[in-house]
DNA sequence: TATAGCAGTATACAAAAGGATACTGCTATA
DNA sequence: TATAGCAGTATCCTTTTGTATACTGCTATA
């Protein structure tokens, strides 16, 4: 395995790679809010449209076809009439479940820390 | 506890609340970067500027201040001449590397899936 | 036949994030 | 006394990200 340099410290090239894939599927203004919808159960684009307040058909659309490339979320067409379209996620999405505990858990461990200290930076 | 909701789902207003708080700290070009840098021991401005490639002193010492405010990161000042700053990580700022390890478990983990669902999406 | 819902796209714009470059005041060392 | 290093700041610019608003083609239902 081969390493590289993230930061002057030497770690193995995959670890930066996956780092940056992961930071690449959680980023973005919506991409939690449509993958933890999608947590639940599958659902079809106007139902996400409706449960998450404020997007907009084109953020919505954007951010599937950006969860759809990274194999977050897989997109079924079932060929009725009219059309229906669902979208689901891939066994990778539903791991996501893990990170949002974890990232949860840190914050909640943090918060009071974090406002103290960010009452002595504001002093 | 109060709860609130988030797409849809209700939940507790906390936990709303510390994955912002999170998402906060994580996200950032830099951020990351910073805290890895971090991890091994404090440094001096100067020294992580030299050990993460292509950050311009004004990132820097912006992604510090935010840091620093979100109590992720202790600013300390010795007051001899020349005068010495270091920068070190909190306690909560310590804790992160489960985040990023977290991270890049499920990056590796998934890596290869992404790939393929990625060549089918462009096929 | 008019209306509403589905699943989006198109265009234009505003805001946030990040980059490039130059500069500051201080001091230790050559 | 000139130079280099420390710890940043200031100004301007580009890129990325996200918003607003209107529109499309299709079809089921009233």
């Amino acid at each position: 395995m081969e390493n590289s340099y993230f930061n002057g410290i030497s770690c193995p090239n995959e670890y930066v790679l996956a780092l940056k894939d992961t930071l690449n599927v959680i980023t973005g203004k919506w991409k939690l809010a449509i993958v933890t919808t999608l947590l639940f159960e599958k659902k079809r684009f106007s139902d996400i449209q409706r449960m998450i307040v404020g997007i907009t058909p084109r953020m919505l659309s954007k951010e599937l076809k950006e969860l759809e490339m990274n194999g977050v979320v897989v997109r079924k067409v079932y060929d009725s009439t009219p059309v229906l379209v669902e979208y689901e996620l891939t066994d990778s999405g539903k791991k996501l479940k893990h990170i949002i505990d974890t990232l949860v858990q840190w914050g909640l461990e943090h918060r009071e820390q974090a406002i103290a200290a960010f009452a002595e930076a504001e002093a």
